[in-house]
DNA sequence: CTTGACTCTCCATCCACTGGAGGGTGTATA
DNA sequence: TATACACCCTCCAGTGGATGGAGAGTCAAG
């Protein structure tokens, strides 16, 4: 028997840890002296602390490792939990992997343009949506305004007030001199008759939306979206879809060139 | 100006995590009431947390966030903190891989052999230790006694206290029917003057061992070797060096056939 | 005036330890 | 035998980054 000093050190496990594994009851001293309280183990204990270790380093956590050991479970279900294990596992490595990416990326965007760019772009999910939608094609982004009218007075119409913020589809992949089609959308709290003009349709959610958000009147919109395609790029996505365009600010009809103005622009990606 | 729960629906970051690095002074709202106490965003510091967003998931604390945007720091600490999450990120991913494999060996062994095996490999580091050491060939294993009495007898000649746990080195590759050659270790407190048979040297740390501990008499620890040499295998590393074997139980000169002998196995190893 | 959604503060909880204070124990040396 | 010093004990607090809940106040629609 060996008191817990000599165990720690056989075992290379901190003093303190073996105390608390004492205390959450996961790995208790063989034995304990009664008068001073001080922790006893046997060499043979060795290979237990093992089991939990192997167990703790495939992801288990140190209540699933006990209730792992107490309860003889059978074969299967340790299957099924190690498969779990596997799917997290998985995922982080692939996480851990995009991550370093993206540090890559922004190391290598300071190097080249020697200062950091106004657009932070951020990856996220977006929930579907059911929007009243008018779809149409226009000379340029800039004439939405009519679509935007029509759309509104068709809701209006069916006594509709909208719910969430509005926001525009693009759906040219590429940049365009004139003819942009383009939908205006408007998220609706419930169902909704269609007109020939004016869908009603639900957006799938989007895992993966990169984000960033534009200060500034719409004739340096341009910037932003320069900036968040290239992100895009350089991090090894892919666009697979329409970008959506929320403006935030003013609210409708407010002016274009109010320099308070605030857009977020969203592209729904994918690793390539 | 608009609330929190709706600055929260627009950034998608919850309510209590605004709230929370409102507390933790990352991220103000421009405006409290003072009647109400209720937080009150603008549109145009949805771009501000984005850049705090941005900069979480390059690996940064909430408090590295915080003093980043404060200070305005120079680029190139900027870079030089960028390139310690880098390293950081890269060994987490590779950590996380390894992890990963541990994972999916361990779900293929019970596969195959439907039950757990007896022997959990944990990896470990060992730090570099000073030893006095004899070397020589012996015809098995079990014939080291008498390099053990040769070398405990010139320690107790030079009045050396030994300290921590001895241990044999076996040098050879490969199993062997005879001729072993091997090399019997006792760690030394301080350093001592040579024979010339007795050397003293000092074993370099070693990154990862994979150690397993083998609780019963000699004659079975045949399986802990194999164990642990299929576990090297399986997992994809390579052994780099001779195993040591720590004979934990019972005290020097106890029997072999003691099945209570508790014996600790060591391979150094490195990825493939 | 009521309902229900929203907001506030304050406190507790999560995980797996880690650090430290304050006090007792065990052993080798002066 | 005194003392130094390593070792051990318990108890409490703190870590990071939130998250959950209680209890109370606020606001807008019907």
């Amino acid at each position: 028997m060996i008191r817990i000093g000599d165990f720690s050190k056989l075992s290379r496990v901190p003093v303190k840890t073996l105390r608390y594994y004492n205390e959450v009851g996961l790995f208790q001293p063989i034995e304990v002296d009664p008068a001073t309280g001080y922790r006893l183990y046997e060499y043979s204990q060795l290979s237990d602390l093992n089991r939990i270790l192997a167990l703790k380093d495939l992801g288990f956590s140190l209540e699933e490792i006990g209730r792992l050991l107490d309860d003889g479970l059978s074969l299967e279900q340790l299957k099924g939990m190690l498969k779990l294990r596997e799917t997290e596992a998985r995922q982080r490595v692939q996480g851990e992997a995009e991550r370093l990416e993206r540090i890559r990326t922004r190391l290598k965007q300071i190097e080249q343009e020697n200062n950091m760019s106004k657009y932070d772009v951020v990856i996220k999910s977006v929930e579907e949506v059911m929007v009243a939608s008018l779809r149409d094609t226009v000379s340029l982004p800039s004439e939405q305004g009519s679509l935007w009218r029509e759309l509104e007075g068709y809701l209006a119409l069916n006594r509709v007030r909208p719910v969430g913020t509005c926001f525009t589809l693009y759906h040219d992949d590429e940049y365009q001199e004139r003819d942009w089609d383009i939908e205006v959308c408007e998220p609706l709290p419930e169902d909704l008759d269609e007109s020939t003009r004016v869908k009603v349709r639900t957006l799938p959610a989007v895992e993966s939306m990169a984000c960033t958000v534009h200060n500034g009147p719409f004739t340096t919109i341009g910037d932003a979206y320069n900036a968040v395609i290239k992100w895009i790029n350089d991090n090894g996505y892919r666009i697979v879809g329409p970008s959506r365009e929320f403006n935030l600010r003013p609210a409708k009809g407010g002016s274009q060139h109010d320099p308070k103005t605030v857009t977020e622009i969203q592209y729904p990606i994918e690793k390539m």
